[in-house]
DNA sequence: ATGACGTATACCCAATTGGCTATACGTTTG
DNA sequence: CAAACGTATAGCCAATTGGGTATACGTCAT
């Protein structure tokens, strides 16, 4: 069904790209080789995984000189989590005001 | 990491998988030409994602004379939850009875 | 201005994936 | 028991994917 839904799967579906977003969310605004020391992958492959995180919306970047940042947009989880709960069917109520707390994450 | 955490993205990341998976959110006990209506693949096609499904432990067939019937294992969305907030960082307390409550769920 | 650096793109390749048809196998029904 | 049915497997193929190297492009330092 939704275009976003499919993308954010999609993305989440690599190893290496999930293990990238959790770096971003752990450590937040990191630049592409300060997130190649771990990936295991090249540089190039780095740069096409934070390009397909970026178009499902889990990543922002941010150009400073040089350096590209990058950083979690866990926003974006709110995918996930609204899917997830429209399968449970239930304790809707408890996410009901995940919106806004993820809002507010987000500075 | 997690191998587990692994089938559960890859198995979803595949629309008609999550298809399915919805369908038998919504129905449960279904048997594969149920699924198979609105599936918009052949009959192999959706035997071979429901394999993949009860791989990831998002599924559970129970045979029944020449009829399987399929049925989800919303337990097996916890994978999914605990990756989320684990990422969000925040909120966890939100979801600690959440294994309780899915344990509730499934019967 | 030149060279090093950080990043992205282009291109290539092997492996995986998702679909199909044909078919096998068990179960039910006539 | 034979035919129909429900499901799973086998084998095939085109498309996608994830990786690599080479390279282009901008920025910073010398």
């Amino acid at each position: 069904m939704s275009q976003l839904q499919d993308a954010v799967f999609r993305a989440l579906a690599d190893p290496t790209r999930r293990g990238l977003f959790e770096r971003l969310c752990r450590q937040g605004d990191t630049t592409v080789v300060g997130l190649l020391a771990d990936a295991g992958v090249s540089q190039p492959v780095v740069s096409k995984h934070l390009k397909i995180l970026k178009a499902a919306g889990l990543v922002h970047d941010r150009h400073e000189g040089r350096y590209t940042y990058y950083s979690a947009r866990r926003e974006a989880l709110g995918t996930l989590v609204d899917w997830t709960t429209e399968m449970a069917g239930f304790w809707q109520d408890r996410f009901d005001d995940l919106d806004d707390l993820l809002k507010r994450m987000d500075q």
